[in-house]
DNA sequence: ATTGAAAGAGTCTCAGT
DNA sequence: ACTGAGACTCTTTCAAT
């Protein structure tokens, strides 16, 4: 399915800048890495075209927006296999901004945004209880986030 | 602290089309808005500099680079006052990306990306343990990522 | 596969409105 | 505050290695 494709040092190297840092130009990148920007610009494209790297998004300080809240919050299902269809009706909520199934106590762990505590709990207490097969939900609100990342690609 | 910034509908429509995809020229997306490509340019720079729009990263298929682990950690400390110490350990742990100080069950909530079981539970295993302060973990794993966004900014 | 150079496209600045 | 045009920089292609 996937292409097989040869990863050398070089793309390794391109990709753990790219996920970092995507402002330098190709020239700027080949200079770091001993290469010309042409030869950026080709492994870039290789990766693009195998979907290793999928697109550029900016990075936003949310709080300076309003959006003063993260919780995560650990869903437990009624039956596993009504993990479908909860899955379907919780992307629905904008808010939610990410999901995972996962193993142990919670079926699913869902991580959201709003911009007030009062907006958290509209969507915990009227849009959540609405959605059929959610047995109960535990709420862990951020107070503060000490580290957001990417994981370092080294090999 | 904050520079007292007019944030008007052109710049929450800037914003928004950059969180999810920052691939678009300033000549499209004037397009796109109605307005010229200079005043794109201008209203970019001006969120930039008040640290609202922070930097471009490029999202990777972390799957096809063969780390195919995503884990959630919830952490009980021995004491609430060790966080900052336990955080500062933590931090020395490359494959941890997220770390959240939260209310709840767990005083800390990190995520974890592995290639693969056994580095997991090196990590959890060796790595953690060293750590003083920590009491207990519970470790969730990630099944399936059924959803990765960035939240809407409406208003 | 990499390079360097030329062509094309995009960013950035600024005078005019 | 927005625009359009010019200067500048970056991306993209390509012939040569």
């Amino acid at each position: 399915m996937t292409p097989d494709l040869n990863i050398d040092k070089l793309d390794l190297q391109i990709i753990q800048q790219l996920i970092h840092d995507a402002g330098l130009s190709y020239a700027e990148m080949g200079k770091k890495l001993f290469v010309s920007a042409g030869t950026i610009h080709v492994r870039i494209k290789k990766l693009q075209d195998a979907g290793i790297i999928q697109g550029q998004r900016f990075q936003v300080d949310l709080k300076k927006l309003g959006y003063d809240v993260i919780a995560f919050i650990g869903i437990y299902l009624e039956k596993s296999s009504l993990y479908d269809t909860v899955a379907r009706d919780l992307k629905k909520i904008p808010e939610i901004v990410r999901m995972n199934y996962t193993t142990g106590n919670y079926s699913i762990f869902a991580e959201i945004v709003c911009k007030d505590i009062g907006q958290l709990r509209t969507v915990l207490h009227d849009e959540l209880q609405k959605i059929k097969g959610i047995e109960r939900t535990e709420t862990f609100i951020s107070l503060e986030e000490s580290l957001n990342r990417s994981v370092s690609i080294t090999s």
